[in-house]
DNA sequence: GCAGCCATTGGACTTTGGTACAAATCCAGG
DNA sequence: CCTGGATTTGTACCAAAGTCCAATGGCTGC
């Protein structure tokens, strides 16, 4: 049997559509320990570390945050959860989990996976401080300025003012960079410029 | 269909009795587009940057290795792949791989990322400090988790089938945001929530 | 000189992003 | 019961972003 602890107003629809039988409790209330499954809602704010150790959890619970971050899951994880996903999840995501946690798995998205490993990757190599700037080095001097005024949030308009040139070359030095650095829009530029790792 | 590419002289009895109808093939086979999952079988002591770009796999694959380790793991992500689990592993486990790819996943399996997740957390406590996140007070839970994603470089496309909703209502929340938090589009809402000075 | 890169621009086009106006459901609190 | 916020979706429309094909002129290095 599923159980949802939720002390919100409303019980998420996915949720419902997931596990039809599944049962919602307040978070006072009992949970049987013969229990396949329990999702632990938090509310907004809130961390899995202060919420778990004042529930009376059974083995396999699963964090579920309306807003998940990676610090939500990795201390979800470090206080026994074996899992966590997103409270809006689709309902075939849901149940994938129940699959996985099921076998003993653990659960993380695929997102927050990515995330995961990138960091992982970046201590492995150790090479983040040597090359804070590699993209400069790709493109060529025009190319730099268009980039960095873009990273900046200006859009076309304002970066051909700014530079006196015609908004179409600002269009044609935006497919070069992008084909340079390889990013499909002007977001991921800026993701990329201004250092933000995902 | 799935198929397993494995240059050693025998098939795993695992594999074979997780997908019965599964097809076992040579590196120098053809594998049709149409796979459903591809299995890549490791040669002892060979990674998968080595291997994974010599042969011709489709959209979804998931790496063997005799012996998994952390950096073999991170190096099959790295390199295009849905996943890396042991080549010995449960039959069942193996169809639950074959789940959590089929929905988009990545799978890790749990030591690895228990292990992975542990660096992390180092890293984590150290960014918690430096940035207390105000906008998050302006915004609903589900303004906030479309925020994050477009902060992270998501398209309203990939917003709206990530959380299981039209696009349109991705659009309607984005208005409402940008609204909220006083910023004209989706860029500088990425530079607020990046927390990027300019 | 000529090949090659850079910077510039145009026209035509497709895709994506964002707004206006409207409306539905659900639920909380008065 | 009714109001108001949150979430959802629709149609339509306009603006911005991005691509493709093509062209010009300047500069550098072989």
């Amino acid at each position: 049997m599923h159980y949802l602890i939720d002390d919100t107003a409303r019980m998420p629809a996915n949720w419902r559509e997931a596990f039809p039988e599944g049962l919602w409790r307040r978070r006072t209330e009992h949970v049987a320990a013969s229990a396949r499954l329990c999702w632990v809602r938090l509310l907004p704010g809130e961390l899995p570390a202060q919420l778990v150790p004042t529930l009376n959890l059974p083995a396999n619970f699963v964090i579920l945050a309306d807003a998940p971050s990676e610090a939500i899951t990795v201390q979800a994880l470090e206080v026994g959860a074996a899992g966590c996903c997103n409270t809006y999840a689709a309902p075939d995501v849901l149940r994938q989990v129940d699959v996985v946690v099921a076998n003993g798995g653990l659960w993380v998205g695929r997102s927050l996976l990515q995330h995961v490993l990138a960091s992982t990757q970046r201590i492995l190599e150790k090479k983040a401080e040597s090359a804070p700037q590699d993209w400069q080095l790709l493109l060529s001097g025009r190319e730099i300025t268009v980039a960095q005024l873009v990273g900046q949030g200006a859009s076309n308009k304002e970066v051909a003012r700014q530079l006196d040139i015609a908004e179409r070359t600002v269009k044609a030095h935006l497919t070069a960079i992008f084909e340079k650095l390889q990013v499909r829009d002007r977001l991921q530029l800026s993701l990329r410029i201004n250092g933000v790792r995902d």
